[in-house]
DNA sequence: TTGAAAGCGATACCAC
DNA sequence: GTGGTATCGCTTTCAA
């Protein structure tokens, strides 16, 4: 069914049903009823693809995750997708799995679909992607990798940062041995964080030890890696978690050793999703405001309302410290 | 850019691109290679719309849920996304939150996107939607909804069958006073696990008592209708929550009012969602296979490879009793 | 206030 | 093997 089914039965030219249907143009108001009133007896809906293809515009963004299982990503994807209803856009998500190939094939299928802009919040960024988009004519926004150019917007988190803050936190309370558990280790950003960890740690001004492991992302990911940093021999008095999501599971994992937390182990996550508070016990985790990165990838990927052309820009969010009840003082600790 | 740029920076008519990018009908290599090497100097990507316009068919399924943010819809998702992109589809999906009116329009984003067929797993259905979809020309399959037809298809899985299966258990093991917690009551199909449960209630041999509360869908509504229930004055011995997802909350509201699970109250879920394993403690909960529908809903919608049309059909989930360690005999029983 | 017709960027059929 | 062109369903001038 199309315009011209729509057209002939409410005798008027495509022309106009079209003018209806798009509130432009004049159009008389009886012809105008007959024309709905058409449309809602075919139950017709006009082929958006033929829509978009005469349009030439779009009003639709384009989003990719890494895993929308982990409800970081799906926090911000939620804000955006919230953003854009009320301004009028529809948004198209991807999820890769952190899989690199899986992001070259998502973002051709965004292209493709000629999004008016495009969110990545991943992961698995190679460079030549980054320069690919850049090069593109395409307003993109990353999360935390490349840099800001004409159609290029950044989002940064300044993840080491926070892991500083953890690391720092543990040590003041008296930790010396302390495991890292992270995720996906042979991704760039994912294995900064576990470097900055490294680093932090060497940071300290007393000796300390360290160990890390690795497995998926989310709580099974989590308790693996737990299993095997407890085989390491260093018996750690506190685990960081690169993210909330993990942490869960090393939760489980200790639980199920006997080993109680905070008392004999104190665990802290990264992301501070709304689980964090109902794990047991609740996370000390670093703030990441889920919320506020959506609308920041919103307004760099629509164009201001007061047509200033917004260059592609840098926005900065500061972790922050949430102390809960997974952190303590170490066992037998003054 | 287009297939004309492409055209003639290769020297050869548009038609030729178009053979080379879909690898059909005759081409010399040459001419292939060297139209490749031209695609991608411009780093060109075709216009989809423009592909599904003149091509008529599309390879693109529609999923609609209720709420992503649960982890039983998201698995479904997966599910169905991993067969569709194994065998060639790409997936749209859309969310609800339990808003009939933001159904309606993403039921209308999709059929206006010409999908080739549609999931429907929410829980707001009403009848006239039920009806225009069955009237529309599109394959659809509904969850838990709707009668099978010519073009719909639906997936059951008996939702009092696992109510009544937690309430005999819980009654066997000693439980008298039972609470419910619900979300979105005012939707039919969510009122009617309410009734389910109330009605298994009644079905008890000896006198029973319950109460119900509800809140909105996951851990925060879980621990607030918890908190209603708690004010009720029923002093329930067993919580059973609609889904997983808010039992975490019950879980943590009875932590927090120093009840013991399942000490002093027995707790039970309903999905058992992955999470549902790292909840302290683990919960007892109903198991429904979301893979599984994610594949029934993939096959549903999808031709029959060996031409045979599918009708119609209907599939049936049998709902399992998982026991954990979150149940158990109230307190001062045998 | 309305209609006719020129695109939008592909696909696919028909010649050559 | 390759090119020309009708066609898909819509938006958008331009005339009437």
């Amino acid at each position: 069914m199309n315009l011209q089914d729509v057209a002939k039965k409410a005798h008027v030219s495509i022309a106009t049903v079209s003018r209806v249907l798009n509130n432009v143009g004049p159009v008389k108001k009886s012809t105008r009823a007959r024309v709905l009133k058409v449309v809602s007896e075919l139950h017709y809906h006009p082929n958006l693809h033929a829509r978009s293809l005469a349009g030439g515009k779009s009003r639709t963004l384009g989003v990719i995750f890494s895993n929308l299982e982990n409800p970081f990503f799906l926090d911000i994807f939620r804000s955006i997708e919230s953003d854009a209803h009320e301004r009028g856009y529809e948004v198209l998500v991807a999820n890769t799995d952190y899989r690199p190939q899986q992001l070259v094939s998502s973002i051709h299928l965004m292209m493709g679909r000629r999004v008016a802009g495009l969110a990545v919040i991943v992961s698995e960024m190679e460079p030549h992607l980054i320069n690919e988009l850049t090069e593109a004519n395409l307003r993109v926004v990353f999360y935390d990798v490349g840099t800001p150019s004409r159609n290029i917007s950044n989002i940064r988190v300044n993840y080491p940062r926070g892991v500083q803050k953890t690391v720092e936190y543990l040590y003041s309370l008296g930790h010396r041995r302390i495991g890292f558990v992270g995720h996906h280790t042979g991704l760039d950003p994912l294995s900064d964080r576990q470097r900055s960890f490294i680093e932090a740690m060497k940071r300290c001004p007393q000796h300390v030890e360290y160990a890390t492991a690795a497995d998926r992302d989310g709580p099974e990911g989590g308790q693996q890696a737990t299993r095997q940093l407890l085989q390491t021999g260093l018996r750690p008095t506190a685990i960081v978690a690169v993210n909330d999501f993990m942490a869960i599971g090393v939760l489980k994992e200790l639980r199920e050793n006997n080993l109680r937390v905070p008392a004999d182990v104190s665990v802290t996550g990264y992301d501070n999703i709304r689980l964090s508070e109902f794990a047991v016990p609740p996370l000390t985790t670093v703030n990441i405001p889920r919320a506020e990165i959506g609308h920041l990838a919103f307004r760099a990927l629509t164009p201001e309302e007061d047509g200033a052309q917004l260059e592609g820009r840098e926005f900065r969010i500061n972790p922050e410290l949430v102390i809960r009840e997974s952190t303590a003082s170490p066992p037998g600790s003054a």
